[in-house]
DNA sequence: AAATTAATTTAGGCATACCTAAATTATACA
DNA sequence: TGTATAATTTAGGTATGCCTAAATTAATTT
């Protein structure tokens, strides 16, 4: 079995590569938390078990082994994340902390008995895809929505999970995924968003946009 | 905060002291399946924080400090069996393992809503009293079965949750605590329990009742 | 009381996973 | 192309928690 360390660094790995493309031994170590040389010597480690390939000062990538271990951590973090809010009402804000910790802890069976209760979700309370037990990912497709246009309505697809105070303020204003709502002004020099959501009208800076992804957009008329 | 095996030291230390009384640097090593010169290490350790109080060759006890963390970790453990048992159906021989891991890694937070979601219970499944928020434990008194004489009438108090094949087994023979049975006959040397229960008529090896207790004990008459 | 046996502790080592500081390699620019 | 800068790796150190083997202390037996 892998440490807990090895896992954290697999999945690192697989969220930098998703978003990023090449994952420098550097970019790997800051999202992290950690030194560089810290990271070189866990790349190492987990290249002796096959888990992911690399070449000094290129970059590393998972095998089709580390990938399968980086979903099936992810697989574990979603569900209890979505699982912690469902069954035991925590708010959204605290799961993401209290998951980071049981993912590397829980069983096989309790994995199972928790996608159970839930009805096989496909998604995690931050709208973040949750992969099946094969390791397969619904494929999705998420506008930043700083992407958006004066008039614009759309849904809201999935939020950055890693800030509580900006889910906390983000839930404040009911943006939960799934939830809709309309650009009514986008303010220039990369200022501030107004948006209609729920018959209210609300503004959200630009760094809480950042960190909000939407789909279905569609033109709407701007009165 | 204090390692996971710091937390089991602690908790093996009191589990131990409740049964036997002087727990020995070699009993407590025994008992973690390690060696004795690890448990003076971690003793040693234990000990700098003030947890453990300890004098060479006169065996380890449990400062108030010490104790206050054995019953959190135990309150944990207990707690996460019967959540598991109740809301995600886990057999209960699987449960122990599960919460082996489990207990030191969920919040504060997390143990107060299984505590609301469970009806603040005082016992495991297995019947092991649940120590309350407070680290006050209720005082139960236990017969072992192996004391019970013909004729005798009880309730299941307890069973031993350590080894899941005997659970199976008991599981099997509806041996869960509340359940009542009658001692039909006991075979002399030291031999097997012939039991009624819920109308069906179960015989239980010496080895399985040295792990069964019970109380309400009464004389009922032996037709 | 001395000697044997058992329990405990000390000493020294290993693996994990982190760190800092120094050395190396690659890249960018003048 | 040579040199400065940035990224990466190596080298050596820390702490945890385990191990074995040797030394010490206590308890038991005769």
């Amino acid at each position: 079995m892998l440490t807990h360390a090895a896992e954290d660094y697999l999945k690192s790995i697989y969220k930098l590569q998703e978003e990023g493309g090449k994952v420098s031994t550097g970019i790997l170590a800051a999202y992290l938390n950690v030194k560089p040389a810290s990271a070189t010597g866990m790349i190492k480690k987990l290249k002796t078990m096959n888990l992911v390939s690399h070449e000094r000062y290129r970059g590393v990538t998972l095998t089709d082994a580390g990938k399968a271990i980086a979903l099936e951590i992810i697989r574990h973090h979603r569900l209890l994340e979505l699982y912690l809010v469902k069954a035991l009402g925590v708010p959204w804000d605290g799961v993401h902390d209290e998951a980071e910790k049981l993912e590397h802890v829980i069983s096989e069976d309790m994995e199972a008995r928790m996608d159970e209760f839930l009805g096989y979700p496909t998604a995690d309370p931050h709208g973040a895809p949750i992969p099946d037990k094969n390791g397969v990912v619904a494929q999705t497709e998420h506008i930043p929505m700083t992407a958006l246009q004066n008039g614009q309505s759309c849904l809201v697809a999935e939020v950055n999970d890693a800030d509580p105070a900006l889910l906390r303020h983000l839930g404040s204003l009911n943006l939960y995924p799934g939830t809709a709502f309309r650009v009514k002004e986008v303010a220039p020099f990369d200022g501030p968003f107004t948006i209609d959501i729920a018959g209210k009208q609300v503004v959200i800076g630009r760094e809480a946009a950042k960190h909000i992804f939407v789909d279905n957009v569609q033109d709407t008329e701007t009165e």
